[in-house]
This record gives structure tokens, sequence and C-alpha cells, in this order.
RNA sequence: GCCUCCAUAGCUCAGCUGGUUAGAGCGGCGGACUGUUAAUCCGUAGGUCCAAGGUUCAAGUCCUUGUGGGGGCGCCA
């Protein structure tokens, strides 16, 4: 049985096999040192030509990145090593050599995301990569460990839908055995049927969505978990959501902490999930993004404003430091200061055409924040404008009727007005949650049914739920990938799943 | 659908106001080096400068169109 490398500090002193690929490879004259990895670690393994013999030497010489082997040998403690340990080998057996692994060790750039995109089956390899995977994993677990040990049921809901309820164009379409039917773009009402026989339940699945939408936000398949509580109104909703959040972020903290240093995140930005998540009705939430209202003296687009500014001065800044290194490099430097120069040049460009994009934007933003009407859904900037204030996730609660779906609960003397609620991430990282209490009168469903223009034969069984029993419930759906996105700081949404399906992405 | 930035070696990128044989790092190949951590050093191969047209004595560089991509919106329980 070979050891696995997370595992190695249980072998210290003693003899163990690792069998991985090469991750990186140094030589020497007489010594190779290769970076393994094998899926739960990264270890540095030394193969010295005295310890292993010239046949297995000239043999492991010949190693190329991606190549497969199993290493046996002594597990050491080196503290300058990442992972503390090291193996040195005495005995090599190779699977196979790599042919030229296409994919550089360094990072790629903008014209490298379509490279890296149409590769995925071997990105996902990458260290960064590795990581992402193993940070979703862990808030796949924290998910159903914080529902389980609440007594929810998790239950499936159906993926083929026969009924068109939300409009065909945001649908995929599929044929049935002759019949046309649809893939899920939510479990919800399922759910609630499923609430009704077990109180509590939680839905976990994928979900499709056909908008032609080519945002960092959006992907065309994606995972979904919706629960739904029996006896639940709106400010439970709430409490629930804010624990569930807070218990799912402090497990990536506490269990990831290999991850998410190999992602660079800014864990103490991550660990304000434990302060008090806001709580704004959506009309105050309106004030405070057009700058009306100022929350613990931050202004909303004063905030915006400034970091327009900062990005104006880093650009002549780091404009200025390019010219004048470049200036040095004419004049002569050392080898290898100058490699160090030019290293520190390519990195300084890339923040620049960053914060280029910064003061294209940022403008823009701040126009749609001050001009933003009341009763109007906020668009992707305006979530970024608004979190920005605020440290903690915020909830913005009593939405405009209008704008949101058929079967939330109006709030008591305000038909103007329903009992949603969207959970919006710091950092810009926007909406995650999107939530209600339902409502519960059959009367005002056959209302806003007919105003929503849906068929109502479609809504039979659904009414049902009303008319055998009817309880106060509510319920929130959640993006997988969007938490993902956010615990691992990513651009995009396209890192997050292991192969994305979005709009123009298909394979592999 | 709209706005904006971009396309140079297998990969990441330089290439200034047009000017002679288009450069670097990584990766590949060959060699050097007693322990490296993006190792280092020496050598070497590797290019239809996205495509078509235009301006010019001269185009990787300027203009037009097209194609593809990045970013921002829109669409989007």
């Amino acid at each position: 049985m070979h050891q696995h490398i997370k595992r190695i500090a249980q072998s210290e002193g003693q003899e163990a096999t690792l069998k991985g690929w090469v991750a990186n490879i140094r030589e020497s004259k007489t010594n190779l040192f290769i970076v393994l990895r094998d899926g739960t670690g990264f270890v540095q393994c030394v193969v010295g030509l005295d310890a292993v013999g010239e046949e297995q030497f000239e043999a492991a010489k010949k190693l190329t990145l991606e190549s497969s082997l199993a290493l046996t040998g002594n597990v050491v403690k080196d503290d300058r090593q990442i992972g503390g340990y090291e193996l040195q080998a005495n005995n090599v057996h190779i699977y196979q050599i790599a042919k030229e692994y296409p994919i550089a060790k360094k990072t790629h750039g903008e014209h490298g995301v379509r490279f890296l995109a149409d590769k995925r089956h071997l990105w996902l390899r990458s260290k960064r990569q590795w990581a992402i995977m193993r940070v979703r994993n862990e808030i796949i677990m924290g998910i159903h460990e914080f529902f389980q040990s609440r007594d929810f049921i998790q239950m499936d809901a159906p993926i083929f839908t026969g009924n068109a309820c939300e409009g065909t164009t945001t649908l995929f379409s599929t044929d049935f055995f002759g019949e046309e039917a649809f893939l899920s773009q939510s479990g919800q009402l399922y759910g609630e049927a499923m609430a009704m026989a077990q109180g509590l339940i939680y839905t976990f699945g994928p979900t499709f969505r056909a908008e032609k939408s080519d945002t960092p936000r959006h992907l065309a398949e994606f995972w979904m978990i919706e629960p739904e509580m029996a006896f639940y109104d709106n400010e439970m909703n709430m409490d629930l959501i804010e624990q569930f959040m807070k218990h799912v972020i402090n497990r990536v903290i506490k269990n990831c902490t290999v991850e998410l240093e190999a992602l660079d995140r800014d864990v103490e930005k991550l660990a304000r999930v434990n302060q008090e998540f806001p709580r704004v009705p959506y009309t105050e939430a309106v004030k405070i993004l057009r700058g009306e209202q100022e929350v613990n003296g931050r202004n909303a687009i004063a905030v915006q404003e400034e970091d327009l500014a900062n990005a104006k001065k880093g650009i002549e800044e780091k404009t200025a430091d390019i010219a004048e290194r470049e200036v040095q490099i004419k004049a002569g430097m050392k080898k290898g200061a100058r490699k160090f120069s030019e290293a520190k040049i390519v990195v300084l460009r890339k923040e620049i055409a960053e914060m280029e994009e910064q003061v294209r934007n940022i403008p823009k933003w701040i126009e749609s924040a001050k001009s933003f009407e009341d009763g109007e859904d906020f668009g992707g900037s305006d979530e970024t404008v608004l979190t920005r204030v605020f440290d903690a996730p915020v909830m913005v609660y009593n939405w405009p009727t209008k704008i949101k779906a058929f079967y939330m609960k109006e709030v008591e003397g305000d038909p103007h007005h329903v009992k949603g609620v969207d959970l919006l991430a710091p950092e810009g990282y926007g909406e995650i949650i999107g939530g209600s209490e339902r409502e519960t009168d059959i009367d005002v469903l056959l209302k806003k049914i007919k105003e929503h223009d849906l068929p109502m034969q479609e809504f039979e069984w659904y009414l049902d739920l009303r008319r055998f029993g009817s309880v106060p419930h509510s319920g929130f759906g959640l993006g997988l990938e969007r938490i993902v996105r956010w615990c691992c700081d990513l651009d995009h949404l396209r890192e997050t799943i292991p192969f994305p399906r979005r709009y123009g992405r298909l394979f592999p």
C-alpha cells in the first residue's frame, strides 16, 4: 500500500512509497529534485545517484513534466520544504514518460483563457485548479453537514420537467419519449411539496439555464441547493441563511488552509462572515446605492470615486516604475537583477492593464448607481457598488413585487413589496442566495399566476399544496459555484466547476 | 445586442514617433554544476507577426473590413 502525500507526516523516519505525477523537476549532476503531486498534496522527492544506482538515475533523468511514477524512500522532516517533509528515494518506478506538456508552469494571461479552457482536462492538474476543486468539495460537505445536523432531509427534484412555467426562452428543450420536456431550472416547487411531507428539506442538484449570458457570474449548467422549511417566516429564513453561511465558510477556513494559501486568498476578509450580517430593506438599499444614505460613515458613490482616483494614481506610479527600470536595464545591470526587474515589469504591465479596465468601467458604474430608480432590479455593477460599503455579507429584503416571482408572499398592508431576500456577498461578488417566504393564500396565488401570464393548469398540483393544510413556509436557493468563486476569490465562474458549460463552451 | 481593449515562437510576453537579418523567459533538445525550490549557467532548434484589402520608397507597427478572444453592460426567480 502506498502513502498519500497528505498523510506523509505519519511516515516520518520510515520508508514509504509515493505514487503520482511530476509537477516540477530540477536536475544537477548527482541529484534530481522532483516535486511530486498525487492529488492529495505536493512533496519534493530527491533522487540521488548513489541512492538509486546509475541505471535508475539515468532513467529518471528522462522524466518530463506530468510523467507518472512511483518513488520509494525515507521520509525526512525538512522545514524548508512545502509541507515540511521530503522523500529521499532509493527506488524509482516509472509508469510513463509524458509527452511535452502544453501548459506552462507560469501563469497565463488574457489570451491564455481560451487555451486553458480548451485544455481543461489537463488544466485541472495545476495547483490552482487543484485547490479550487478541494475548496468546492469542502463547501459541499459543509452544506450537507449543516442541513443534516438540523434534521433536514435531502431530496432529489426531477431534472426533466414538463411545464415551461417561466417561459421557454430560458429553458433547454429536449425530447422525452416524443413529448417536449425541459431541463430543470429550479427544484423549488417540488421542494415545497416535499416540505409539506417532511417538514425540513433541501435539494442539491444540477440546474440549467439557456440564457445567452456571457458574464463571469453565469453558467448554463450549475449546481443549486434549495432548502424549504415548513412553518418558517422570512425572519427565520434570514436567520437560517446567516447561520448557514457562517457554518460553511468557517468550515472552509478551518479545513482548507493549504488550498486557500495556494490561491493566495485573504482569509481575514473571508472571516468577516463571523460579523452580524446587515439586513437592509430594498428601499433603504436604493438610497445607499444612490449615495443618499451612508453606512458607517461610508458613501457608496464616494467609495467608487476613491477607487477611480486610486486606479489613476496607480497607473501613473507603475508607468513611472517601468520607465525607471527600463533605463536601468539599458544602462547595464547584473544578470540576476536584470531578470528580476524584467519579471517585475511584466507584472506591472498586467496590473496597469487591470487598472485601465477599472478607469474605463467605474464611471459607468457610478452613473448607473446614481440614476438607479426605485422599483428596478439591481444590475451586476449595482450589487458591487452597494456591497462595497459593507464588510460582511448583506441581506436585502422586501423587494418590489413586480420584479420578483409569483410565489413570493406580499408584505402585510403593502402589496407593492414581497417578502423576498437576496444575500449579497462582500468584495464585489454580488448575489449568491435568493429566497423568500412563500405565498400561502390560494386566491392571491391564482391572481399572481394570471398576472404573470403563466399556464394555470400546469400549476394545479402546486395549488393543491395550498388546498390541503397550507402553512407558512420559506426557502432559498443558492448557487454552489458562486460561493466557490467568493471563497476562492476568483474572477470568473469558469474555474469553479470541473467542466464548465456556458454560452459558447460545450467542450471538453 | 451594445461599449471597450486586444491578436507576434508550443506557452507567457517585449518590439517606442513606420526603417536593414523579428527578440526574451518558460517548455523541447545537447552540455555544465554536490541540495535545488519559477534553480542557475552555456549552446541549439523553433515564426505565413490572425485573415483580406489599402496608404507608403518602406508595414509586426498606420487605415478599412472580417474572424477570434479578454473586460464591462444588457438579457437573466
